[in-house]
DNA sequence: CTATTTACTGAGGTTGGCTCACAATGAGGC
DNA sequence: GCCTCATTGTGAGCCAACCTCAGTAAATAG
């Protein structure tokens, strides 16, 4: 039915929201937010395009996100050794150390949200959900 | 926990994406979408103010996207006979039309992403995200 | 060594919001 | 009836977060 689509939605919307509320007390955007969080579960440097496959936006976007992330001082671009055309984005200290506080905020928006649900119901919502989106994932196996 | 929080989201922005895409093919955007389709929903005439409420954007924006679909000629603006100042917002004939379009699209939309799930998992959803909207409706009472 | 491809970025456009300021109108106090 | 204040919509102008297109520098194929 539509209204299981419009609350899948609704839902969203007030993650969001929150989550954004959350980043915008460190002076950060929601898409630098991303990008930050991207960094820093990478363990090694990542491209500059890698960054943006993970984001799903074109690479002269995550350029500009980079600028700004850079600009904070929360990352830093190095010369990949391997290839000197590419750009690598690593964390620095402050970019970890914000990065951290950052997850931590998120994480408490979530479970604001999701407390009033039993343990159980968290457990099923989650079990539906990747359902739901393996299902996405194989059918677009073909649409490369 | 906050990957449940993160498939919600991901989710959500398949949707946004096939309702996005659904709604392109009439040449209308999602934003002027979700507008038409809350203008259709409501029976009489709605104030422009009232629009940008449902939309929660500010009066300023719902005026640009009054202005997008009256130049479609989906929608017509109307005075207010109860108050000079305020601006009435209602669907054409032709808004009619493309937005049962629009409407049958987007059914199709969350149709194709929740077919996957057995009818019993569909019906656990709805509840679940239910519980979920209501519990934050009802802390946002005092926030007003 | 040349031709092609790849990785990033400058320039500039679009969408969908935002604030601020203002004219027209409505509503309350006296 | 008049003055003041609140409200409605909109012009002007800004911003975030995307996009495409074109260009440079470097890698790679032939």
């Amino acid at each position: 039915m539509d209204e299981t689509a419009d609350l899948l939605m609704a839902a969203a919307r007030t993650l969001r929201r929150r989550f954004g509320e959350a980043t915008a007390r460190w002076g950060i955007t929601p898409s630098q937010g991303r990008a930050l969080r991207i960094v820093l579960a990478t363990e090694e440097p990542i491209r500059l395009s890698a960054l943006a496959e993970r984001l799903r936006i074109v690479p002269r976007s995550a350029t500009e996100v980079v600028d700004a992330l850079e600009g904070r001082g929360l990352v830093a671009r190095q010369p990949d050794p391997a290839d000197r055309r590419a750009v690598c984005v690593v964390a620095t200290d402050e970019g970890v150390r914000l990065g951290r506080l950052i997850e931590e905020a998120r994480q408490q928006a979530a479970d604001e949200l999701l407390r009033p649900l039993p343990e159980e119901d968290r457990a099923t919502l989650t079990r539906i959900l990747l359902t739901l989106l393996d299902t996405r994932t194989a059918e677009r196996q073909d649409a490369g």
